[in-house]
DNA sequence: CCAGACGTTGTT
DNA sequence: GTCTGG
DNA sequence: CCAGACGTTGTT
DNA sequence: GTCTGG
């Protein structure tokens, strides 16, 4: 992770949980993929949602080297050059309300959602990039909006049976920390007993698939072939 | 000194 | 296989 | 993250 | 911009 997530809180829910508004509708999305606009709070604006662009573009890069890094370990966060700074200066909370993982099996890839027990908002911790000054580039067509990055660490025991990597999830009491600069304490894995995971349909697969059948809850195919599904 | 990389996940 | 687009 | 393209000359 | 490799 993480590579797919999703906000479907309404906007009155999302206005309240973050005591933020956003700079222009909220509309529901069960499958936002990197490359697309998605809301944050900047610790630059923090009752503002903002809409970047997942993929975070290091100001320094004139964005031909393809589109952005879409996850940032934790662990080498305050090293990693593409990431320094933003560590330092540029934190942003990524709102969603579950994200999704592909879990390898011997039959391909099963697709998982993973949310909070409660099925409540929350934020991923992130980071934030500005975008270049002006205009797009009319030669080049490279975009030049503000972008963000999703932080990733270990997994805890919920995700585990996934996926070996996972995305920084704070508890409400560690967003304002993570805004004004606290440091790694806040990267932990987040509680397994306030999570859970179940597997979704390959429809979700297709970024194209933004609808509330994405987030049903199916039988693992690889339980549907050895009858582990069959009797409930 | 300049040139070239700068990232993750996953896979081998 | 690898890159781009969503 | 996955899906889908991945090329040219020339023609409509 | 900053670091590494040559």
């Amino acid at each position: 992770m993480c590579g797919r997530t999703s906000l479907f809180a309404s906007a009155e829910v999302v206005r309240e949980r973050f005591d933020a508004d956003p700079v222009r509708p909220l509309e529901p999305r069960y499958n936002v993929s990197p490359g697309q606009e998605h809301p944050v709070v900047r610790n630059d604006a923090p009752d503002e949602i903002r809409f970047p662009t997942w993929g975070l573009v290091p100001r320094w890069s004139d964005g031909s080297g393809g589109s952005g890094h879409i996850n940032a370990r934790a662990e080498t966060l305050a090293e990693k050059p593409s990431f320094r700074e933003a560590f330092a200066e540029r934190r942003c909370l990524v709102l969603a309300d579950g994200f999704y993982d592909w879990k390898q099996t011997p039959t391909g890839k099963q697709p998982y959602r993973i949310e909070r027990e409660d099925r409540e908002p929350f934020a991923f911790a992130g980071l934030w990039e500005p975008g270049t000054e002006g205009a797009e580039d009319p030669n080049t067509g490279n975009r030049n909006g503000a972008t963000f990055t999703v932080v990733t660490t270990e997994p805890n025991a919920v995700v585990e049976r996934v996926h070996h990597r996972m995305p920084v999830m704070l508890s409400p009491g560690e967003e304002q920390r993570w805004l004004e600069g606290g440091d790694s304490d806040l990267l932990d894995p987040y509680p397994a007993a306030e999570m859970r995971a179940y597997p979704v349909s390959s429809a979700v697969n297709d970024p194209g698939n933004d609808s509330p059948a994405v987030i049903e809850e199916v039988p693992a195919e690889e339980d549907v072939q050895t009858g582990l599904g069959d009797f409930g």
